[in-house]
DNA sequence: AAATATATCTTGCAATATGCAAGTGTAATG
DNA sequence: CATTACACTTGCATATTGCAAGATATATTT
């Protein structure tokens, strides 16, 4: 029985936002789906930060059940599964380049170029309509063969 | 000793966002920290959400050890801290308000006004100089009489 | 001065999450 | 028809987390 004086992850934005980026894993498969046009299982399964695959499969649920990630079988193999960005993820790309900006700005082991920064601050919704051409590119190639 | 093939969560700017933000006790604090105006040990473990004794002395440390955190005796009363936030910090406020607006357009149980992502989305920098006049308000009044 | 209150942590322990290895079921491939 | 690829699932040892309680140090009240 739940406690009369639980606190919901609703209600207050940044609670609700830490209900979901408040865990590494969730974080870096929306890094994966939404800025390195990663789709499937393995695709998740190889990032460099090894993610084992009970996490994975446990994360991917997760996120589907948050309404981020589209699960549908591929029509290109139906073994195969891909999970698909929803517009509620993809709503979240200014956010997360936000942060990702942020990050160049204080980690001296940043990987990332100036221009990353600088065409985001020059013109968010012009970098964000980038991003978002190329998940649509992604997921038209992978829809287009069924 | 550390593995040869161990990620170190820098490098990569959304692993080093999620090294910090991808954990809900830290993301909670900073929200305290930068939209509340909570400074003390106390003020934090008052929040709703509950956090323990504990994990609040583990995280304040953590993100002082990050950098988003400067810890000071309060002039006003030697026995007590204050967390002040940092540049660094501070610089997280974009991030940090777009996630929050996002989720006010998602969560269906959400306690935001309209007027919040409103004001975020018509003047983005307006909004933020008006969260850290906020932060300078406070930290003034406090650090004004030692 | 003694008792009480406030503020910031520590410690102990149980619950939860994680990582690794191995196994399962289904579908394509040779 | 055996093999491989893919997407999980299970079992289990280990690591991390979180709650409750205790500890310490200063401040306030009586």
């Amino acid at each position: 029985m739940k406690s009369p004086n639980a606190i919901l992850w609703q209600g207050c934005p940044a609670r609700y936002a830490a209900g979901i980026f408040g865990d590494k894993w969730c974080f870096l498969i929306l890094r994966d789906v939404l800025l390195h046009g990663k789709r499937s299982y393995s695709d998740f399964l190889n990032s460099p930060e090894g993610i084992s695959t009970n996490i994975l499969a446990d994360r991917l649920s997760k996120l589907e059940a948050a309404g981020m990630l589209d699960r549908q079988v591929d029509p290109r193999k139906a073994s195969r599964v891909c999970y698909f960005p929803t517009r509620k993820a993809r709503n979240v790309l200014p956010a997360l380049i936000s942060m990702m900006v942020w990050s160049t700005q204080y980690d001296e082991h940043t990987e990332a170029p100036d221009s990353f920064a600088k065409a985001f601050k020059a013109d968010p919704s012009g970098t964000i309509a980038w991003y978002e051409a190329d998940i649509d590119r992604v997921d038209r190639d992978i829809l287009s063969q069924s």
